[in-house]
DNA sequence: AATGAATGAGAGTTCATTCAT
DNA sequence: AATGAATGAACTCTCATTCAT
């Protein structure tokens, strides 16, 4: 009798809103201080309203985590050559740092949940697992092709990277300009500083 | 209003139990789920006992702060040349991040609600501040006295050692190894990399 | 305000199926636990159906009431002489409550609710009145054929046969065996206890 | 540190007054009505007072559930011979029903309640088996003793005399003066009907 | 005839804080 | 210095009901 109905596009647009909203509600009060009817009256709907697109409060975060996900993996899409690659990851990073802090304070605040709740930690893992991978391989075959310092063990490097690029999300760091001293740092090392976006 | 008068050692003794409580509290449950019964309850004490030496959660808090600060600070114990320090503050602040990993999540924890809390943010500012400047110290020396690599900008690098390690205490990267790994990097970078711990 | 206008045999049939999955509802979960929604849900219709055809939750118990009512009339249906219609009765009854207990709850449930709601009261009332006089009818008439112990109060006997079967449909007796007992001793004292069921 | 404090006499009050305040309300307004902001304010105490004593809705149910069967209890004090006891009992109850038909209607909800809460159904279980168990040996002794009709089965006697007692909290019947006349009737024929209370 | 979306009013429960003792 | 009792305000979640389509 009932037709398991597929979200309808209003259906997935007010989920969009609800979840962009509580997005907001984190990145301005934390986890600490988000309530379900701040994110309701952001929208402009009622709190049940809220409850009949998210059943809970976790279910809602949940929402607020995958589509933080989704904008993250995005930063990382291919263009140009590995060592543009790198550089224009590096960049994009820092951009986002940048013109979106509440970005890197739900991925902070995200991050630190993680220590409790499972789900979380599960979805990050994976994240910076793709991270790490992707990291890695770019800089293999920057190596190779002459794009990046010859001698770094690319692993290791790939961790420093991301090491470098997460602690850019933390308030103490990312409002002094020390995330920005040290991605520079970083970039020097590798070789990538005095490159413009080649042809190649 | 009611504010012990002079702090004799007995009232002083309770009040670090309480922040010690409230440490682990955080530690586990983050300031989410952070409840003054709880704290008041792991010290056996009342809960009105709890807001007689601190009158409100927020107190309790800053007491916690203050605590951490200064287990921080102790660990830039001045020992040896520069390049040793270096050495050791590294694997010190490493070792820290291993053993009581707690100081770590809170340390997270208090850097994300500085974002809010303006009292927070002034006083990791301050930290931050001081340990920039130590570092940067320490590399000047390191670099005069031959113990490191010459060729380094001291602030920028200062800023990616301070990066490195705070990073290090988000659970994200702590679980896996690649925060162990970032710092190897960096050592190698620094031209630390093969030297022992000098006899202290 | 809406109302079907002339009941059709599609809208009679979707009312009925309502009021069986109320019925069963409150059968499960008493009227605390009655939701509509879940009512909705077991006929496979949206909540807005059933409220055009109940406009409100109290309808629907009504709906609920009538049919109830219905059913135990029909258990008062006169067949062959008149102490074999009492024997059959009070095994009918005894029947009913041993194959669909579940009329026995609901039974329970309204007659504790007829304490609170004066058209459940009143409805209960016309059925116990009527119940009574039939019982007495057929007591009188028993007595004087010759087929129940003549000194009989038939008032009085009236009202204990009522009142055991009605008994039966509390819980805290129907699931002991105490209930059947004192049925077996009822038909005993009245004299029916050794004839067997005549031809129909 | 902390000592299992044994609850004080005020404490206990508090208790009594909300189990009595609930007691009330489930009287008037049924399981179906029990509001814990009514109980709280009926004592005139804050909600939050309420949960101090009762943590949960549930526990003060409990709380309810256990002051009604000590009060049942306690009509089954032993005075008199065995006839004269049993006589006591059927007035006791008949008495309670009629002085405080409150009394009623709560064991009415409790024992439909029982069908769903297992607490409630072996706490109702025990009390039944005691009466059962009481009434029985009453019996026997008041036949050996010449005090009841001698013919009679003790067990499934007991069990009707149970049967008839409950369905006397019924309001269906307890309102009219059917439960009445049934236990006229049902004295009758125990044969306790006509004596006085024996100075044996 | 039927539904998806929305809501107002309230439910039980929690929590930091207070106060008399 | 310490506590048991009490509370106001707020929280998440629920539910019968409505309405445009």
């Amino acid at each position: 009798m009932k037709k398991p109905s597929r979200p309808s596009a209003v259906t997935e647009q007010r989920r969009e809103e609800l979840v962009r909203a509580a997005f907001n509600q984190i990145a301005e009060h934390g986890f600490e201080g988000l309530r379900t009817r701040d994110v309701a009256n952001e929208v402009g709907v009622n709190i049940a309203t809220l409850h009949y697109y998210f059943p809970t409060k976790e279910a809602l975060i949940q929402g607020v985590l995958d589509q933080a996900m989704a904008k993250f993996r995005s930063t990382l899409a291919p263009h140009g050559s590995p060592s543009d690659q790198l550089r224009n990851h590096l960049r994009a990073v820092r951009k986002l740092m940048t013109d979106e802090p509440e970005v890197a304070t739900v991925m902070g605040e995200l991050a630190l949940r993680s220590t409790r709740d499972k789900a979380i930690a599960s979805i990050m893992d994976q994240v910076y697992e793709y991270w790490h991978t992707t990291m890695r391989g770019l800089l293999r075959r920057a190596v190779r092709e002459g794009g990046a310092a010859p001698e770094l063990n690319s692993d290791a490097v790939a961790s420093l990277i991301i090491t470098t690029l997460t602690a850019a999300t933390l308030p103490s760091l990312r409002n002094s300009n020390r995330s920005d001293q040290a991605l520079k740092q970083l970039e020097k090392w590798l070789g990538l500083g005095s490159r413009k976006v080649s042809s190649n």
